[in-house]
DNA sequence: CTGTGTGCAAACTCTTTGCATAAGT
DNA sequence: ACTTATGCAAAGAGTTTGCACACAG
């Protein structure tokens, strides 16, 4: 994925190509399947060299969710995951070192879910295993 | 579930049966399955009349959980729900109404989950099936 | 130019902590 | 008495918001 498509991506969900989202864009979407929170990727893009606030980091990221770019994993009280990958996938959280991860299987399913509730229907199911360090 | 037997778990968890503690845990545990936010416990203590602060609240809902009194849920960011039925089990989110239920099933079942990563052990599995309202 | 986006700081929400007082054993 | 809990207020983390300035179209 390289800038142009990025800027593409931008375009087609209503948002204007301005350099912060640009920049932005280019990290997350260009390394393979990511999971970030904002304080991550603040830290990462002003290593980077790029200019650019924590408030802009929040903003940017919630409208690349709202947009459908990104998806938004809560693994625990605090502080939000934001997920590259937006298919319908399920995540490891390695609780010692608070590293989300995807679970890397097709296989994967759930059997057995009852019929939801009158007047709702199933949105999306959030699967996470938690993972911790093996007493060897 | 009486006052008797609150007191006794305390005993049992190690902690001193207090007057917050005891009137807590009756809220949380005399009621069937719960699940509760700290700031929802504290208008419920209040409104019955417990001289209860919210520091206390706190502290008594992460003792609970530590003692294994209680679960901890993670929906989204900001805020923890607790849940007082701490056996597997998973749970639905009305999104809407920022409700969390317990699904009633004891089919549901996860399949084809793969062999964690070397010096890891399943932990725990979180389920959440999210529940929009149904467009009618 | 016009309107949207950004930076900064302040506000806000949820949660934890420190310290003096109160309560349990 | 001795020790642990509690209340309060203040601190702390993560996130959002308001407003002036800057930038994209």
């Amino acid at each position: 994925m390289d800038r142009q498509s990025i800027e593409k991506k931008l375009r087609d969900a209503g948002m204007r190509p301005t350099r912060q989202r640009l920049s932005l864009g280019e990290l997350l979407f260009c390394h393979g399947d990511r999971h970030i929170t904002a304080d991550q990727l603040y830290v990462e893009a002003r290593r980077a060299g790029l200019a650019v606030s924590l408030a802009t980091i929040y903003n940017t990221l919630n409208q690349f969710t709202e947009a459908g770019l990104l998806r938004e994993v809560a693994v625990e009280g605090q502080k939000s995951y934001f997920d590259t990958n937006t298919s319908n996938h399920y995540h490891y959280y390695l609780q010692d070192e608070g590293k989300l991860m995807d679970i890397d299987s097709k296989e994967l399913s759930v059997s057995g879910l009852p019929k939801p509730p009158d007047g709702t229907k199933i949105g999306r199911i959030d699967i996470i295993v938690r993972l911790d360090k093996e007493a060897l």
